[in-house]
RNA sequence: GGACCGGUAGUUCAAUUCGGUUAGAGCACCGGCCUGUCACGCCGGAAGUUGCGGGUUCGAGUCCCGUCCGGUCCGCCA
């Protein structure tokens, strides 16, 4: 019975099942409330009632209760549906958990360091915060899927076991494989590449992987990628397109069908603007020099200090809480990246920033064979090692441009999550393989 | 790879410039009370090899050396 269904219960006498996520005791009784699958609910059970110990009865045990629906007004916010409890008249306990709960799932907060909170993951997951933080995650991710498959792209499902990388550098992640050495992938780039001469348009929602040593809040060693790629571009501005009318999307949905999580995580979803401001990185850099007194000029990317002063005076100037930035040299972007034929040495390429850091990356890829041919040159690389991609550029590619969005890294900066590994079920990090 | 910071009860944190009696508090836990709670409330209780090893000292959670573990930020990136 989910909880909308309950809501149009009031009166009548239902079966529900849940863990026990706690227990407020008065001397009449006790208030139980029930972690279900779509919500916690409210239960009121007297003493005496049957079959029901209320001395026995601990947070963590799974539970069926029987009893009827009444209205109700609670206050809240991790309840959900409010409007609704049921009186129980049985209450039965179905499991016993060996040990007492070792995280205290009953407050409002989690008051636990992150690494307390990720060693204990299989219980703390449980807490309605963080089940509500993947919920939205979640939300995202189908969003992406749906949008996207409206707009005519097919999914497809590329391999994480891999030849060769597809970015290069030493950021890559070594299996063994058989008798061979083996790679896992970094981004589904070349394969959905690949797919444009399928499909014209395909999308993928998996997990990318990256040996960099990093330690900080904003980076993972494994993360989701919502990556697409489409054909018959004009200009990479039909890419940020796509992706405006995706965050356009996914925020309505959100807002739609994952009120109670929003709310009670009290999470403030950014407007998106038909169109979004977007700046050059040269221009990036000056308004980042003028705001903070630095100067930024020439350096080849944004560091994450320009990429706060820069969110900050979109929101200020042109009233956006995302920006894009365009025109990445081509010495920082990958050998498939583009150049603009009329500005030498910069890329046709593209970040977008949001409440102060980088969620996406895209751009135009190069998509005639001798281009791409020459450019790997260029970049000291043998196009021998990469005869399977070039097969497809020799066949055919139409001209085609996309994207790749971190999925834990968007989740992170609309609920203002401040570690992106509370935006991730089990995160792997440089010291983090367990849970 | 670099810079900074930290390790005290199950947990989150305290512990007075310069070292000083028996290392405290909130929450969780245990016992009792409370006719409707909303991070319930009230009374009581138990809970610690101060990461580990060594040193200085009359005396070390506090100072020094070593060691282990971790966090934040930077480089790099989504």
């Amino acid at each position: 019975m989910s909880a909308r269904d309950l809501d149009g219960a009031v009166g009548r006498e239902v079966r529900v099942h849940g863990a026990v996520q706690r227990i407020r005791r008065l001397s009449w009784g006790a208030f139980v409330v029930l972690r279900r699958h779509d919500g916690l609910l409210q239960c009121v059970v007297a003493a005496g009632v049957e079959a029901a110990d209320l001395d026995a009865l601990r947070e963590g045990q799974y539970v069926r209760v029987t009893g009827e629906v009444r209205q109700a007004s609670l206050k809240d916010a991790s309840i959900s549906p409010r409007n609704v409890e049921v009186h129980a008249s049985s209450i039965e306990c179905l499991l016993d958990p060996v040990e007492p709960l070792r995280i205290d799932l009953t407050k409002k907060v989690l008051d636990l360091h992150i690494d307390t909170n990720l060693d204990n993951r299989p219980v703390s997951l449980r807490h309605p915060v963080e089940r509500a933080r993947l919920r939205i995650s979640e939300g995202l991710g189908r969003a992406f899927r749906e949008y996207h498959s409206a707009q005519g792209f097919t999914e497809i499902r590329t391999p994480k076991i891999c030849f060769a990388g597809a970015e290069g550098g030493a950021n890559i992640f070594k299996v063994q494989y058989f008798d061979r050495e083996a790679f896992l992938a970094q981004s589904p780039q070349f394969y959905k590449q690949m797919g444009v001469a399928v499909f014209e348009r395909v999308f993928e929602v998996g997990p990318v992987f990256r040996a960099e040593p990093h330690q900080t809040s904003r980076h993972i060693n494994e993360y989701t990628s919502l990556d697409l790629e489409m054909g018959f571009i004009d200009s990479f501005h039909d890419v940020m397109a796509m992706e405006i009318g995706y965050l356009r999307a996914a925020m309505g949905l959100l807002a739609s069908e994952y009120a109670p999580e929003l709310e009670m995580l009290e999470a403030d979803l950014p407007e998106v603007p038909a169109a979004l401001p977007s700046v050059r990185l040269e221009e990036a850099h000056e308004i980042a020099g003028s705001m903070s007194g630095q100067d930024f000029s020439g350096e080849p990317d944004l560091d994450p200090e320009e990429e706060r002063l820069l969110c900050e005076h979109s929101l200020r100037e042109w009233g956006s809480e995302f920006l894009f930035v365009t025109h990445f040299p081509s010495s920082k972007r990958p050998f498939y990246t583009m150049d603009d034929p009329e500005r030498p040495g910069e890329t046709l390429s593209f970040d977008l920033l949001f409440r102060g850091l980088e969620i996406t990356t895209g751009g135009q890829r190069i998509h005639g064979y001798q281009e791409q041919a020459a450019k790997l040159m260029a970049f000291g690389l043998d196009p021998a090692g990469f005869e399977s991609y070039l097969m497809a550029h020799r066949a055919g590619l139409p001209p085609h441009g996309g994207l790749a969005i971190g999925l834990e890294r968007l989740t992170a900066r609309i609920l203002r999550v401040e570690n992106i590994r509370l935006a991730c079920m089990f995160p792997r990090d440089v010291k983090r393989l367990v849970p």
